[in-house]
DNA sequence: AAATTCTTTATTGACGACAATCTTTCCAAA
DNA sequence: TTTGGAAAGATTGTCGTCAATAAAGAATTT
């Protein structure tokens, strides 16, 4: 839509990064398939950068590229999202286990303020929220891989939340937990807050997993 | 060096996978500034698809491509061998555990079959026979996303064990320990397997840690 | 002589065009 | 009507070229 950056290189990356939100949102639903021409076009550009750009949604698992076929954006099920989840609840905690030794001030000043957004805005913006609230907390960790592994999983985590949670009223649960955890984090009470935060995920993935499992998650009309 | 593949469809990929091994290998040493047009005319292809397959490699973390700056192979060092142990640790259990009510006679005789070729076969071979048995083990856990991290992860370990682990007496102990891995798969002990094979890993890291501490890692010289 | 600026060179990012591949449509035969 | 195959259309993979950027070297000034 807006072009993000006008300026010349790396316009792949401002371009994946519009796509990643796009398909996040659910304005790009799974199974559509996207033409490299026609994103070409909507991004006043060549196909080269789009190439690019598909590339990097597909290392993250938000789209498969099937040679000769076009780019499909990823299904959503229930199988996927307990995977997701059984990551994120190995390898965060993990992550703030590291992290917490480093944890500044303004680490959790941001955190705190993150999460008061999250419980007095609207809902629509939980899924992004909750997502940065947690980047937030595990960013001084000092392990980039670890770190790089995370973002993925957060991003494909957001997805489902945004799906699945916008109306549900695990969110207050979700609140709740997120103050406990930063008062844990607070007091640099590592055991106590790696054990609340692989709690939070695990709890989350079961809480959401029924709400997944039925509805029709697949968009057959590709319409563009 | 050899064309791979004549056939066109796809010839990134043919392309990283030998890029992957020269780098694993060690025949591109970490801080080799790789040129677009070097690799094309090596490949006799054009620069479009060595664009994509230094994509595939930045994607798994071998080398960096800085915009507008060519791309490096990534450096070897103690804190990132550290980081992928650790993050192993975690995850190749968890797939283990998942995989043991799957794992068929079938696999379990690959497994020993490749646990018998590194142990008789010539230490060179050492690394990538030990990638394959692990990722032998996790084959049947069902669970694409973790396969894919784990093979990531375990291609890097590689690298880090060719470089380190050839001539090392570490090779006979992690012998034992797959043998002693086996024995519990083939028992169907979940708990047990799972946790020997995470000691397997955190073992390893910690023996192999003082190893790749001192030793300068880095090429200087980006002859070509 | 050292440092700074300017010029030259080399390399990547992007573009448009062509060939290979896949999908769809249409027609004929059973 | 259904099935099979061939032709047409659409889409991607690859190529050669140009502009933008970074690196290297030369010239100038202090």
């Amino acid at each position: 839509m807006v072009k993000t950056h006008t300026r010349n290189g790396q316009r792949a990356l401002g371009i994946a990064e519009e796509l990643r939100r796009d398909i996040i949102r659910g304005d790009l639903k799974p199974g559509r398939i996207l033409r490299q021409e026609e994103l070409a076009q909507r991004f006043n550009t060549s196909r080269s950068p789009i190439r690019d750009s598909l590339r990097l949604l597909e290392r993250q698992g938000l789209v498969t590229m099937p040679t000769n076929k076009g780019a499909e954006v990823t299904g959503l099920n229930a199988e996927d999202f307990l995977e997701i989840s059984d990551m994120r609840a190995l390898a965060e905690p993990l992550a703030l286990r590291h992290a917490i030794p480093n944890l500044t001030n303004r680490h959790l000043d941001m955190a705190a303020q993150i999460q008061s957004e999250a419980e007095t805005g609207p809902i629509e913006q939980f899924s992004e929220l909750n997502k940065r609230f947690h980047a937030c907390l595990v960013a001084p960790c000092n392990r980039p891989r670890l770190l790089a592994h995370l973002r993925n999983l957060n991003d494909l985590n957001e997805r489902y939340l945004h799906f699945a949670a916008t109306t549900l009223d695990y969110v207050s649960r979700s609140h709740q937990e997120h103050r406990s955890l930063l008062d844990a984090c607070l007091a640099r009470d590592a055991d106590h807050a790696v054990k609340l935060l692989e709690q939070h995920i695990t709890q989350a993935s079961q809480v959401l997993l029924a709400r997944i499992s039925l509805p029709r998650l697949r968009d057959t009309s590709n319409q563009s």
